[in-house]
DNA sequence: TTGTAAGCGTTATCAT
DNA sequence: ATGATAACGCTTACAA
């Protein structure tokens, strides 16, 4: 047996197609009468019947469905921002379809042609602002929310921002109180705009009498030692003073820093004092744990979706940036005297 | 101006509708001439046509969109399945829309609701046998390819296994060669048969003269960690021998382990070894890394979706368990006399 | 209070 | 080689 229409609950309730309809969308007050009602809800059920969604899509012209793109899944916070974004779509009957943009974030190659759904909106998560126009490209007036994302860029129909500034400001103060004079940057490789304004809040921060080094990794455990063995070799004579405090982008970045330094036998935190961001899983899997900056991941992805349902609404969406927290841990302690 | 429609390119080559949409679903050898095939095609690209694609699906009767239903995303195991399965997908034109199952593994609550999307078949990742029957309940018909699962079960169109077995004898074999024989098991709290299957090739390993001793964790690194100090900590007097070796079902229950061996002053691995399994990145995380299973977790997923691909063209779809790999890292030593 | 009918944009079957 | 036409299952005026 083939799955009922619309059309066999109608014929089997004994009533017409439309009756159905008005009865099952729930918009049927004072159209159709309480015991048809009910007994059309009984037959529809008795039937097991679910309606065709390709034909409300087509009748409707609007999917209920929005595309979030991300660069990868397997940074864990991605994976939160998906979740909260599903989670406040279900609740508006509403689907998420995620696009993996293929090189991190290089321009979005047609996002259509893979999540093969017709949409009514896209959220893109911490993408480079060139990506975006390769989004935008495909269709102009698709409403369009950026998380994380320059919000002087324009072009989006909301952002959803985040306090990475004060996140940043924060770690740089408390390194600042502990001591710290001598820092290293171990910032993300690839450009883009979150990871921008994080350079830009720690330079602001550190004041006179401090030194900064920069040096860039890509987002793998991996690649972040490596950078940072290569760093740390050249202040292995005295000549130069040795960074005591190394302020990443990122957790992955941070783990990646504590290996090379332990390679290097040099001793975490006495020796140097290496802080995260993001706060995920891995920042209290590796010992010390990680001093770091607790970013709100599925709030963001929640919010991401309730702007794009405000816009869909015609309603304008603006909040304030979300908050973040400083958690200090292991990882950070007042540089010993050599 | 509104998206144009076949129509609207048809009227604007000044061919039938018929004529575009042979053209266009590349269909049309001894059907259409050369020239007006062109012609259409580039009419088409000017005018940015698109196929409206809930159109498209109501004829069809099919969606080309698989649903993939995983316990969470945050597991770094299930974001790989996911991307080797959209993958795959990708490439044959098909979509795959994820459903996050609620309680970790407990049975799937209408996962229509949320991924408001016809669908043309189910992919289930590690779940419960009971969650089977919540999924296959809402449409029997719809064919189902279960990875990580039960294979003797029964129900599903196709089974895509991993040699897990096979993975967990050659970790117990490597620490009986180091000399170990007191075991042991972190497992983790979920019922399912992905770790049933590990507990029992673990026990068939373990020969005389061993002792095995399971505990049982959420699959979380605090939990895995509280678990293991209380496990612990009963064999702190000299009256039972203490375990040299912790064998665990995942690499996050093994960062677990570690952490707890380490706050009761425990040194890895002289004192302790411990294994993982996965090889996720966690597992070179931590200090020591992780001796672990390596498992092809992307693999898992692209062969999910060629076997749905396979059972949706009538083929049936049998392939070998997916071999793993013993990757022997730090976390393992031989026991040290005492 | 309920039924009739048109149309959403596509593809497929028939004529021409 | 091409065009007219009928579905697919649903929603929503409008008619009864």
């Amino acid at each position: 047996m083939t799955r009922p229409t619309s059309r066999d609950v109608a014929h089997a309730a004994g009533v017409s197609q439309a009756t159905v309809s008005l009865v099952l969308a729930g918009k049927w007050r004072g159209r159709v009468s309480e015991r048809t009602a009910t007994h059309v809800r009984e037959t529809a059920d008795a039937l097991g019947y679910r309606p065709n969604l390709a034909a409300r899509n087509l009748r409707l012209g609007s999917t209920r469905t929005a595309l979030l793109v991300v660069p990868a899944l397997t940074n864990e916070f991605f994976a939160r921002v998906y979740t909260g974004a599903a989670k406040v779509a279900a609740g508006h009957g509403f689907g998420v379809v995620l696009y993996l943009s293929p090189d991190g974030t290089g321009p979005a190659r047609d996002p259509f042609a893979s999540a093969r759904t017709a949409l009514d909106g896209i959220i893109a998560s911490s993408m480079a602002t060139d990506a975006l126009e390769g989004i935008r490209g495909e269709d102009q007036d698709l409403p369009l929310v950026m998380l994380d994302s320059d919000p002087t860029a324009g072009g989006a129909s909301a952002y959803v921002n985040i306090a990475l500034a004060d996140g940043m400001t924060a770690v740089t103060t408390h390194l600042l109180d502990q001591g710290h004079r001598h820092f290293l940057h171990l910032a993300s490789a690839v450009d883009s705009w979150t990871f921008d304004i994080r350079a830009a809040a720690l330079a602001r921060t550190l004041g006179p009498g401090t030194t900064l080094r920069t040096v860039r990794a890509p987002l793998t455990i991996t690649d972040a030692c490596a950078a940072m063995e290569r760093a740390l070799a050249d202040h292995t004579g005295p000549a130069t003073a040795r960074p005591t405090a190394v302020v990443c982008d990122d957790d992955i970045l941070a783990v990646g820093a504590c290996k090379a330094a332990r390679r290097l036998g040099l001793a975490l935190p006495e020796d140097l004092s290496v802080t995260g961001f993001d706060d995920m899983a891995l920042a209290t899997a590796v010992e010390p744990e990680l001093t770091t900056v607790r970013i709100p991941a599925e709030r963001v992805g929640e919010d991401g979706m309730r702007a794009l349902l405000a816009v869909l609404e015609g309603h304008a969406w603006t909040a304030p940036p979300l908050p973040v927290e400083l958690v200090v841990r292991g990882s950070t302690a007042p540089p010993t005297a050599r």
